[in-house]
DNA sequence: CCGTTCTGCGACACGGTTGCGACACGGCGA
DNA sequence: TCGCCGTGTCGCAACCGTGTCGCAGAACGG
């Protein structure tokens, strides 16, 4: 079901939760040392961290507080029994549930299952991608080859107005009523004007522009060649 | 990272995309048709699904609805360059965001992690944290680095409110209703304000803050850029 | 090939938005 | 009743964004 990273340094405890959680249909990486876990999440973040707290080396708070800071991955601390001060510091250090020992798998899989549950919904933004651009309409920004672009308001409202309509020519009077919300009739450099600052933005070369075309006489059209 | 399901008829990219998220992390299960995907989607459901507009026999959009109506797995949809009709058609099946051909690896995968990031937290789980700021849903509680923060109630509701849409900008509107419960139309510097103060209280460096950042024109968004 | 029109682009000053300190009011507890 | 804490309001200052202008160069038509 989830790729899950299990830190436990005692060796019957590690391999026997670790096929029990794979009978359960999880695909499980295991490692003994704090150290090797950090390394292992870095390289290939799993969805879900099993972490027990005693471990040699690193503990298992500082593994804890170090995944956290890395990302968002929910955490299932594996406490000894009944010891409140290591849930409450635990929980302090981000975990998101934990297991009291002995360890039952079926315990620790429902509780992984609930977690990943908790964690699941969630209506997520939109966002859309042209080419290496990437625009994000959600957190309002704009990442080009994995940058992100900061950008003015009236550059981000042109630019979504653009991208709202994708090979479509948009004249000046559409850009100035509906980003400007003036509603001119003469002529005006407003719009060619902030066509060029969000060219010097987004675009590598401004004088060849690729997202941004001019078609002469009619205005702008938005849309990766 | 992620069991994604890729559906895809084109099998030079099938295979391209499928082998490159592979190497991104991802557990990819790639199918050629609609309804192979649609048969594994109901076996083993994915975590994310990765669809191509234009396919034999079911389309994508109906792929998209049967997907959305069996449950809430975010979906990345492939669309041909430019075709803003596929977009908007595909926004409206219910697709989390979407990607113009020629798709660029790279670009799909940080698409992916973006859904799965924003889709990820904000569930009413019992804790939650940033770094070193943890939130205790359930406690009511708020800590940094360890350290308990004393919160005033518009502060924490104001935090609570924020922190539960990570990644998205809020506007000073829409925090005004939830948090504050007014219905003004009219400016008020009452958001400005409660962030300020919140600010005073978990950022270390109020003037470079790193937990709640100032969106110019839009509003305020809480979490990693 | 030349002239006209349209567009790109740099410079600059004005205005708006935001941060921030100060203050007043009101509710709650002592 | 008094005092304190939380919160709404106001005003000021700074900064950043943006509208305007002017010129040069490109594109297009004759």
């Amino acid at each position: 079901m989830s790729r899950i990273l299990l830190i436990e340094d005692d060796h019957a405890v590690r391999v026997g939760l670790a096929t029990a959680l794979g009978r359960y249909g999880h695909d499980v990486v295991a490692t003994a040392t704090g150290e090797e876990g950090l390394r292992r999440h870095a390289q290939d973040a799993a969805e879900l961290v099993v972490l027990d707290l005693m471990l040699p080396g690193i503990d298992g708070f500082e593994v804890c507080r170090r995944i956290r800071a890395a990302g968002t991955v929910p955490i299932v601390m594996l406490t000894a029994r009944g010891d409140d001060i290591d849930v409450v510091s635990g929980l302090e250090a981000g975990a998101d549930d934990y297991v009291v020992k002995p360890v039952e798998p079926r315990v620790v899989d429902a509780r992984i299952r609930a977690v990943l549950r908790r964690a699941a919904p969630a209506a997520p933004g939109r966002t859309s991608a042209w080419g290496d651009l990437v625009i994000d309409r959600a957190a309002m920004t704009v990442t080009r080859a994995g940058r992100p672009v900061a950008m003015t308001p009236t550059e981000l409202r042109l630019l979504l107005e653009l991208s709202a309509s994708p090979g479509q020519v948009l004249s000046r009077q559409q850009l100035l009523r509906t980003v400007w919300e003036h509603s001119y009739l003469g002529d005006s450099r407003l719009v060619d004007n902030g066509v060029q600052r969000l060219r010097a933005k987004i675009e590598t070369d401004p004088s060849s522009p690729v997202y941004i075309q001019t078609v002469r006489g009619f205005g702008y059209r938005f849309g990766p060649v």
